[in-house]
DNA sequence: CTTGGAATGTCAACAAGGCTGACATATTAA
DNA sequence: TTAATATGTCAGCCTTGTTGACATTCCAAG
């Protein structure tokens, strides 16, 4: 396998599993937040809100490359219903920094919780060398500009 | 790392990498397909009736796990721009056998080609041991009805 | 040979969550 | 003073998912 390890066969297989491993890696998630009347949109939201604390409207929208308006319907939502703050910059008083609520901190442990320990679980089946080398074949398929955030918000929290 | 490979922050990393990745993963068939009209529902509907011709219609449902009517709205633009061509059944003519006609071969070889080159690349950049973690952490990462169907493609073409 | 159930197709309605475009407001920077 | 930036919001559109209902065709069991 090794020796091939780049033919099309090997390709198509590692599309497949990449397909198939995604709908895993969503499927707990999904499923709670299928019970409160979100989606993945809000997920992502919290998840990265979570990550980086105080983080602005601007850079949460080229973290999660979507646009301003398809954000800001779910970050209404959030906000209204009490998960997350938005304070007004203190330096530039253009800018609202974003953060969890408690209870915004509640419904990212349990979303987390659940999708950590899928992924966990994948890793100890798979075993050390294995994530290793996950890690690094993902790296490796992100965009650069992908890759800088990825990198920004892993060097910094990491 | 190895000795903590399992810590709340790799764990939230990894969710992370996985997050981004798929992101470049989608990024240069999205593309593509934005030219001609079409969009990740009729990729994921090419790309299996590419890999297993002759399917029916209810493997395909549930290899992709979405319900009928949204496969069937897919597959109907798809017959009716002749790159999809359905049979009836010679010995259950209930069910419909799925192909691709040669148009459909074309557009799946450039969607196709598009992500192997990501994917290779990648593979070339992380190494042969890391893609050899890669694939064993994705699967891994599935859940158990969608590795038994993985297994079924992979091991019958591949 | 009838009948139940399976496989498929289709219609309608709805929702989430993307998108574009336009415009308003506050604030900072030139 | 003016231009640019950061944000919010309204309106409308598209894709792709969902449920529910119903028709057709056909296999298989009784």
């Amino acid at each position: 396998m090794k020796e091939n390890f780049d033919s099309d066969e090997e390709l198509r297989q590692g599309i497949e599993a990449m397909f198939f491993a995604y709908r895993g890696f969503t499927a707990d998630p999904d499923r709670i937040l299928a019970t409160i009347d979100y989606g993945r949109a809000h997920h992502r939201a919290i998840h990265f809100v979570a990550r980086t604390p105080g983080t602005t409207v601007n850079k949460l929208l080229m973290t999660l490359g979507v646009t301003k308006q398809s954000l800001n319907r779910v970050l209404r939502t959030l906000i209204e219903d009490g998960l997350v703050e938005s304070r007004q910059g203190a330096r530039d008083r253009r800018e609202r920094h974003l953060s969890l609520t408690s209870t915004g901190r509640e419904l990212e442990k349990r979303l987390s919780a659940a999708q950590r320990e899928r992924l966990r679980d994948a890793y100890h089946a798979a075993g050390p060398e294995a994530v290793e080398g996950f890690r690094k074949v993902l790296e490796a398929m992100m965009d650069d500009d992908m890759r800088r955030t990825y990198h920004a918000i892993t060097e910094v929290e990491g």
